[in-house]
DNA sequence: CCAGGTTTGTCAAAGGTTTGTCAAGGGTCT
DNA sequence: AGACCCTTGACAAACCTTTGACAAACCTGG
């Protein structure tokens, strides 16, 4: 239980703001001392500090508020991420499954334009986070099939990926305004080339506000420990996409805790399972993900 | 649910059209508080991000605007491709050596904001092929100086060339449509990383109107050879940036004008020089280099 | 190639709404 | 006593609204 002037410093939003949001949007209603002060709890501090993401990154605050008020945002409380927008509002449009059948056969048939426009309408399903959890990472997945069984040519394995790496870093670079406090820095381990998720999660982290610097496939093991170094650095996620990447992952995250024990260091990917001791294993939902690295304190 | 200034922020499109699109074509309908302040969702950015795209290429917004209402946001061809804009004097501007200097800066103390500041003031300065060659080209070799001195360390260097990435990937996906006719591959050979010259060409002949298919780095020749035998293909162009990815480019080179002796095999960058007899060496204008290319018949 | 009409981006005016912040007047806590 | 908190009311800046207009760019017929 906090006062409203400690609520203040660990929400980060100004005391006469908390006021004037708890008169205006009901977003918190904290409990009263008998003489009426306010006081606050760690599910309202966290609702306060997701209320203030999402006015920093452009949200209106009236918009702000309902969306939370309604779990639309995650104001989950604490470390146990949770009450992320379901994918299975996009997993079960019926839409999806054709879609992804219309992007392979434009890649198979190396037509960008087709290729392009199928993302076009995968990413006006939903939001950005959910349709990358729901449609396009699982179809990301059957593009790797098509292309492992001959269905797909390498070169329209290419084409596509490229395409989705567009449309990726427009969303990347969408999500800018503030992005304040301490760098998150996401990349790939030395020799590690598969980006995209990455790059997706990287998205996911910049919407949340966080401050991410995306610094991409292939990043030498003493390149990631100056990086964390030289600048105030939060955290660092490794993307482990392939078996191949397993060694040169678990060697730099081991490297990164040694040298900087007060960082975060994370991994996500398929292969990110037991890199070294202390390395946190994100969940393949970029959503989760993005909320796990914003909550955890290393 | 955004209000419309971030609504403009996320989609490209100003203030002003956003409302002038609204009210002559309906491309989207946003929601409207009860004060009648305009909300928008997800899929109408989505929609709007689509739109900008297609008027960017050429098309009239009254037929993009037909063209997404149909869903069919990619399929006709626009009007006629409107005349290049000529390069001019993008260079004698005075503001681009202090450009340079702040991306140096920016890339040298990792900061993502600065970074993207300066690219945007330096795509403000003209038409894109002409900031292209005249500035952000002759900027990243500076980068890879300072790199070299270690006055930037190579986490700025990355940081730095993942935004030029999102920035050209941006501009390539805004040259969509308008795009038929048989294709031109554009790419780097096995082994070839640096890309963002190949991006950069690729996209000044997508905006000529060329069926561009963008296979990025590190194409096994094998790869190249099947590219262009699958599908009517124009061209293919290589991409040579360093030294080093001068064998495997002239092999894949060679094997091209081999295999497939009807098209045009080009290559481009510092090291583009002397590949195999029959290889025709681009100018590093990429306006200049794009030119050639729809002029040239193999 | 030129005149006349249409399309389209952008702007301004006039006016309402939202929101952060502050101040006044007064109570509570240590 | 001094630091902290309360409510209420207020205000300016920022933001939004519509309507109308205009110049540049584009198209079409002559």
């Amino acid at each position: 239980m906090y006062t409203i002037k400690e609520a203040s410093s660990r929400s980060g939003v100004p005391v006469a703001s908390l006021r004037a949001w708890e008169r205006r949007y009901g977003v918190v209603t904290p409990r009263r001392t008998e003489s009426g002060y306010r006081l606050y709890d760690d599910a309202a501090i966290a609702a306060l500090s997701t209320m203030r993401r999402l006015v920093d990154s452009g949200w209106s605050p009236a918009a702000a508020a309902t969306a939370i008020a309604s779990g639309q945002a995650t104001s989950e409380p604490g470390p146990t991420s949770a009450a992320l927008p379901q994918a299975s509002s996009v997993t079960t449009h019926p839409e999806t499954a054709a879609l992804t059948e219309a992007l392979l056969e434009a890649a198979s048939a190396v037509d960008v334009a087709a290729i392009e426009s199928a993302l076009d309408r995968g990413f006006a399903l939903g939001p950005f986070e959910t349709v990358v959890d729901a449609w396009l990472m699982p179809a990301l997945r059957e593009l790797g099939e098509a292309w492992a069984d001959g269905r797909v040519d390498v070169v329209g394995e290419h084409a596509a990926s490229y395409a989705v790496m567009r449309r990726l870093s427009q969303a990347f670079a969408a999500a800018a305004s503030l992005t304040r406090g301490p760098r998150v820095v996401v990349g790939l381990p030395s020799g590690a080339h598969h980006e995209l998720g990455a790059l997706a999660f990287a998205t996911a982290a910049r919407r949340r506000g966080l401050a991410v610097v995306y610094v991409g496939a292939d990043l030498p093991a003493d390149s990631w420990r100056r990086a964390v170094r030289a600048f105030p650095t939060r955290a660092a996620v490794l993307a482990v996409p392939t078996d191949d990447d397993r060694t040169a992952a678990s060697r730099t995250a081991a490297e990164l805790l040694e040298s900087s024990p007060g960082i975060l260091v994370a991994a996500g990917g398929d292969y990110a399972d037991d890199l070294a001791p202390g390395v946190v294993r994100l969940p393949s939902s970029i959503a989760q993900a993005a909320a796990l690295v914003e909550e955890t304190q290393a």
